[in-house]
DNA sequence: TAACATTACGTTAGCCGTAACGATA
DNA sequence: TATCGTTACGGCTAACGTAATGTTA
């Protein structure tokens, strides 16, 4: 078998030109590649140089042998990286989030349950996550409605309704309820990553514009303090976390409430058993 | 980079199951295995045994790891193979003979020419020669009738005729020539390696029984001391190699004469220049 | 008690870097 | 003269094997 150590100097020594070069690049001294070339030589019982008297170059066996040699130093590097990232699957649970209050509410669970693995959580639309789970990239996931596919076990862990906050002034604060369309034409605050709920901006609020917080604390900072309307939803109503000084109103369209189901593949139901078992129609509320 | 010897050591202890067999195995010591199974777990960073007071074997990530290991192995060991293959073949010279007495008169001039490479000769059936130089199977080949192939360039080198040594006593004999159907039902002498004569077997004396010897020189002891008929030609005849006592007479079929023809790739034509200026259509006969 | 893995320890083979050398452009 | 490859030499690390230890079936 021939050392991996080898070929990756004579790898460098094509690359480069010059064992002084090479040597370099490798931080080493010239003398060792000197001696690593002529051992790589003796292994194989084949030259691979012509050698004047100061300049050595590949022959023609030798520009060969540098072409392998990036095979198996690809194989070698490759092995090295399938085997930490199966590893690293074994030690992560990877779960896909439709909105932001499932992940709020499931982290602390999912921490607790799965102590000592990383918890890699995904949040966008969940149009595509039975795909995913099928496909192994999500473990987990937490979807807006039943998926009703026999190969995916599901649970109905709670719900959420959303609200609008509106400055007290404002013409629709005197309604007990709003619709969606109400709010077509305003400028409204909004967080990006706030997973299926993105939907409804193509659909009953074509003209809204809304002014995009990446960051949470900004979107709070700018709900307190600012005339804009902002979302907000029964899980923060109910903890009382509500904007000082605005009216807080529902919004009836039934695409503002929902119910959120936890799922993983029905053949992997074993293995989240602790879960579901900790999770009712009532976790998410 | 991970040290290939570490693979090879994985391997075998997924191979063999115990550390003391694949110690065995590997013709060294149980604690050098422990030593590198550590240390290559301590370089992925990444557990790969499960580890009892008396008992090792291998984890998920382990059962992988010796698959991924494998491939390793493979890209290694076909590195080494490639560039011996490599090396060899621009050193030997491989050759197709149609039959045995080009092969006899050209083998001293290939030495010659090419001093220092290898002379792969190979004999046989020369219906597929123009294949093989196409596919590099063969960098020179002799055939007994031209290829009339545009990347194939060919020289005419010689010809031979054949004969056949009869008994005094055998009917045939006091023909001045005879035909090769006047040979079927006998039992004759024939060399196996004999290349495209093989053919008129199947032809002309489908019910001769021929006594094929694999050996030249039990072929011409038999040839001399057995009341067997045997072919000769005329490169013997004119060396006077001939079978005392018998007679020997021509056989007038055509394909008992033949020119031959040396071929190679047109392409290749400069490389083989030297051998074909020596080469005319006397050099074999 | 036999087989297994691991730890301890002393030895040594092999690799490294520095230095010196010879050749070249 | 600066750069390059090779050789020589002394030092040191890293891997080895033997022996000892502890555990299991």
């Amino acid at each position: 078998m021939i050392d991996i150590h080898l070929l990756e100097q004579f790898h460098a020594f094509a690359e480069y030109g010059t064992l002084s070069e090479a040597a370099e690049k490798l931080h080493t001294s010239q003398p060792a590649l000197t001696r690593s070339m002529k051992k790589l030589e003796g292994e194989l019982g084949v030259d691979l140089f012509i050698r004047s008297k100061n300049q050595l170059r590949l022959n023609e066996t030798g520009l060969h042998a540098a072409r392998y040699a990036e095979d198996v130093l690809k194989a070698d590097s490759d092995f090295e990286s399938k085997v930490k990232a199966y590893d690293r699957s074994l030690h992560t649970i990877s779960i896909g989030f439709c909105a932001p209050v499932p992940q709020t509410v499931l982290t602390p669970l999912l921490n607790t349950i799965f102590e000592g693995m990383t918890i890699s959580a995904d949040m966008t639309d969940d149009s595509d996550f039975v795909n995913r789970l099928k496909t192994h990239e999500y473990h987990l996931a937490v979807l807006h409605d039943d998926p009703e596919d026999e190969d995916i076990y599901v649970k109905k862990c709670g719900h959420e309704d959303l609200f609008i906050s509106l400055m007290p002034g404002d013409p629709l604060a005197f309604y007990p309820e709003v619709h969606l369309s109400d709010l077509d034409g305003k400028t409204i605050l909004l967080l990006t990553r706030i997973g299926f709920w993105i939907n409804f901006h193509n659909n009953k609020t074509p003209n809204a514009n809304y002014l995009l917080q990446i960051d949470m604390d900004s979107f709070m900072e700018l709900s307190q303090n600012s005339n804009y309307p902002s979302f907000s939803s029964s899980y923060y109503m109910s903890r009382g976390i509500v904007n000082k000084g605005k009216i807080t109103i529902p919004i009836v369209d039934p695409e503002c409430h929902t119910d959120y189901y936890l799922a993983c593949l029905a053949s992997e139901r074993e293995r989240y058993k602790m879960l579901f078992e900790r999770v009712n129609d009532k976790t998410i509320m």
